[in-house]
Formats: structure tokens, sequence, C-alpha cells
DNA sequence: AATCTTATTGACAATCATTATCAGTAAGGT
DNA sequence: ACCTTACTGATAATGATTGTCAATAAGATT
């Protein structure tokens, strides 16, 4: 049915570079104000959907903050989680493999199919420990 | 320093009432939606801030739909997880004591201090997994 | 290289959940 | 009954995300 062909633009490139580049996690807004001020010319409605885009592809990973915004992150390799500080935003990539297989299973066992999970920690790292003892 | 004193109104015990007798989780608006139903007249920002009181107390569970909502539920008892159904929205209580201390594990391993996590299972469940078979 | 189809873009409007504001109300201590 | 001030309600403001739609440009075809 409705199997529409996807085209390269420059201005998606433009957005997986620039999300490539990034450190850490970044919001749609953050990334086109890097974009912006780079000199492209990329609309905001387009990083959105180029975003969109790489998520659904498996290109990227996506979590909300505690506030409730979207924020993406580069994601060539498999699945991962984050351990991401709640001070400057470091983030630390996380092998989860057991907590994976757990999740999966307990889905199976009560009867959900297609699971899928959000496993993230949030904590205060070592310089922002530092910070926060004035 | 800024000790504030908490007082018990009726909003709140109405805020807090209606909360535990949803089922599964709700968001600010529906919770808002049936106590006006019922007769109350609480407005919509006193909901929001009697369940982030409620939220910072330990009262209640909060979490992010997918598409970036908050959402309440009542939780008398300990800290536990959820397996929530992308259709319908049933939620099954979970528990998870080894990915628990798994979580504060990696935090510590790695400097980040007071830990804390998100994690959340979601699926298909078993009447909603018939429904889209058509 | 010229042409055609249509996916994609950009500018802006529209949504919608959540938060801020602020004058009026009511806990709860005295 | 009286004060102090935390709390409320109505509404405006905020801000991220999505919808709209005419204009643009991939990329396949000639």
């Amino acid at each position: 049915m409705g199997e529409t062909v996807k085209r390269n633009t420059k201005q998606k490139s433009a957005v997986r570079h620039a999300l490539s580049e990034a450190i850490g996690f970044v919001s749609a807004q953050q990334l086109h104000q890097v974009l912006i001020n780079h000199g492209s010319s990329v609309g905001l409605a387009t990083v959105y959907r180029a975003l969109n885009e790489l998520v659904s592809a498996g290109e990227a990973d996506s979590l909300q903050s505690a506030d409730g915004e979207f924020l993406y992150r580069d994601c060539g390799e498999g699945h991962h989680h984050h351990l991401i500080c709640r001070g400057c935003g470091q983030t630390v990539e996380i092998e989860a493999e057991k907590v994976e297989s757990w999740a999966d299973q307990v889905a199976k066992s009560h009867g959900f199919s297609s699971p899928s999970h959000t496993i993230d920690i949030f904590g205060t790292c070592g310089s922002c420990q530092k910070k926060v003892a004035k």
C-alpha cells in the first residue's frame, strides 16, 4: 500500500550531521539554533520532521527530559540506555542486556506483545556534586 | 530557612481522593474533568499544584506518556514500575528489585550520586492485539 | 539537458499541556 | 473573633510540537 519513496535532501543531511556532532542529548530547538548559527537556514518544522524520521529509522535515540521535552541523540549501533547528570546533562552510555531481556520477559509473561521500554538513570555527576557544595 | 507550613484544604483532599479512585494512570486534565463532573469546582491549576505536591510527598507516581504528557497514579506503598498497554492504557504493576539495585550500582560505579531512574515497559495487551487483527 | 511527478520544505498559524500572575479566600494558630 | 499567609481560581502567558499549504527541488523518465 502507501509505500512512499524517501528522498535525500540537504536539510536532512544537515540535521543528521549536526546531530552526529552534538555531545549528549539535544533538543530539536537546540539543534535548530546550531544549524542557524552555522549559516544554514533550515526551518524548525523541518528539523522536527528529520529527527522523527531518524528515530523511526533507528538512526537516533530519543528520550524525554524531566520537564517533558524530547531530546535526541545520534545512535549508530545497537540499542542502549543512558545515565544522565541532572546538573550538566553529561551522559554515559550503558549496556543493559540483562535488563533488556528482563523487560521482554515481563511483557510476555503478562501477554503483552511487541514490547519496548524506557530505562534511564538520572543522578548528579562528580563535578556537579562539587559545585553544589558551593 | 524557608520552611513553609503545608495546609490541608478541600481541594487537595478532593484531588487525592479522585486519584485514589482512578484506575491506572490519569492526566491532570482528566482528573480535573472528573472532579468537575462530580460537582466540584476545583481550578485546573490547583489540580496541577496538588498533583505535584503528592508526587514530591511520595504519595503519587508520575511518568510521561509517549507523546510527552505527564500521567499520575496513586501510590501508597513502595517504589515500583509499570507495564503499560499502548492501546488501552491498562497498566500492570511490576516488582523490579533486581533492576532497582542494578540502576543504583551503575550510577555509583560512574561516580553519580543520589540516583533515580525511569523504567517503564510498553506493549500491546491481549485484548488490544485482537482488535488490531480486525 | 529538458521535463514531469510528487516528496519535501519553510514560514507561519494552530494546538495544547503546563506554568505564572495576582487579587481574593480560608486554614489553623493565637 | 482575629491575624497571618498559604492556598485557590480565573485567566493570561509560555513554549514545545504539529498542521497547513503554496513553493521548491529530488530523482526518475524521456
